[in-house]
DNA sequence: TAGATTGTTAATCGATTAACAATC
DNA sequence: TAGATTGTTAATCGATTAACAATC
């Protein structure tokens, strides 16, 4: 199941959506899958399936492809999402609130167990069953239940400081989803950003890319209007 | 300033760093900067900079370096956030709500429209200035201002049909904040994927990894502990 | 001028794709 | 059995890095 090699990251963020679309298929009572279908669903080749899940191992029989409900439960092993995680939120502003309120997260074994803040309106507060208390507080809260990962939601400027604390009170992940390049990388804790501007900003190029080629935008949306009615 | 051949998505991916990384020198009142200072801020080599920037043109100077705010322009040209975008949301939850408050969109030249959803106890509410409608009157409402962008942020089993039903009124992009794979290549509408679970799941897997390869978490973190106090 | 740093070409490295023997 | 599909090796393709002449 442990590679033996390191893996590159590509395949890493290849694997939650080859897990993804297994639980859709397994969701339809799917039993059974091949290399050419999940490539097919996830427009990618069905070498490149193969090859990725060959990295850790051989999961399915040759002439009969995959069996959803073992790939499934290897892929889970893989990732590493059969083991609990704890998830502390750091900062309770918009995106912070909306992970809180919603999200599957308790489906896939992790348990958010508190919430930080510095703002005195809401420490002390209770969202969905989470109590959020004072940035302050964080080694004593913490103190009985280890955080396995932080989700950083605070504002840019004080990323770097809090990231900090978190790493000298044990944390050993942050989701980090400020604007803050946060170059820990000296000290042993892992970073994954989430940049919506940066995502956003991708998606724009595109958009613009797409209509510098085409001759305007007016145009083309027309041209669409018409083709589908 | 738009290039000539087609560029990779790993350096559109990159530009947004770029872009980022030089609004913060340009606020500290930094003047001037080089492909070696952008690598080291950003953990990667300075070839790598002039490869990606030279992509677009020569926006440097031998013996120089970049002007900072030049190169700002530059990049914001590139990825094409000088044009006015506008945004719609759909599905006004948790993220869409998020979206709707916090977000420094405006600054980018994005502005939000405006917002769908389907709950009748929150259509005709007015979120941080943005009117929200029924998904419904959809077309009615972007009669006369066009949508370029529409962040999707719907449950997952709608996701498909109104992904199309925005194709279908001449939406040319999404921000797809969804757990559904769109799958509207045939379409020519251009999707972004922005999903939590996989971002969440690749962090599991290095911290999984990571813990693996050394003793236990409960020591790592007890080392850690000792080393900063 | 001397030192610094670009833009670009060539070399290296890594990731994706193709092909196919093994076999269910 | 015949058809299907794997896991893996080799071939191709692309991306990153190194090197350096040009020059500010």
């Amino acid at each position: 199941m442990k590679p033996t090699r390191v893996i590159s990251p590509n395949v890493i963020n290849r694997l939650p959506r080859y897990l993804r679309y297994l639980q859709k298929l397994d969701e339809k009572g799917v039993e059974r899958t091949s290399s050419a279908k999940i490539a097919e669903a996830l427009n990618q080749t069905a070498s490149q399936v193969r090859q990725d899940l060959s990295a850790f191992g051989s999961y399915g029989s040759t002439g009969y492809g995959y069996h959803v409900k073992d790939l499934m439960e290897e892929i889970s092993q893989i990732i590493g999402v059969h083991v609990p995680h704890n998830i502390a939120v750091i900062g309770v502003g918009g995106i912070g609130h909306a992970l809180l309120e919603h999200m599957e997260f308790e489906k896939y074994n992790y348990h958010v167990c508190a919430a930080f803040d510095v703002r005195p309106e809401i420490i002390g507060t209770n969202i969905n069953g989470v109590q959020v208390y004072s940035i302050e507080e964080f080694s004593k809260v913490i103190m009985d239940t280890p955080i396995d990962i932080c989700m950083l939601a605070v504002p840019t400027g004080v990323a770097k400081d809090i990231a900090l604390m978190l790493y000298q009170n044990g944390v050993p992940a942050i989701w980090n989803f400020t604007n803050e390049e946060l170059k820990l990388d000296a000290c042993d804790i892992i970073v994954q950003n989430v940049n919506f501007l940066d995502s956003l900003f991708a998606l724009t190029y595109y958009l613009e890319e797409g209509i510098s080629s085409s001759r305007n935008r007016r145009e083309k949306e027309n041209a669409r209007r018409l083709y589908v009615s």
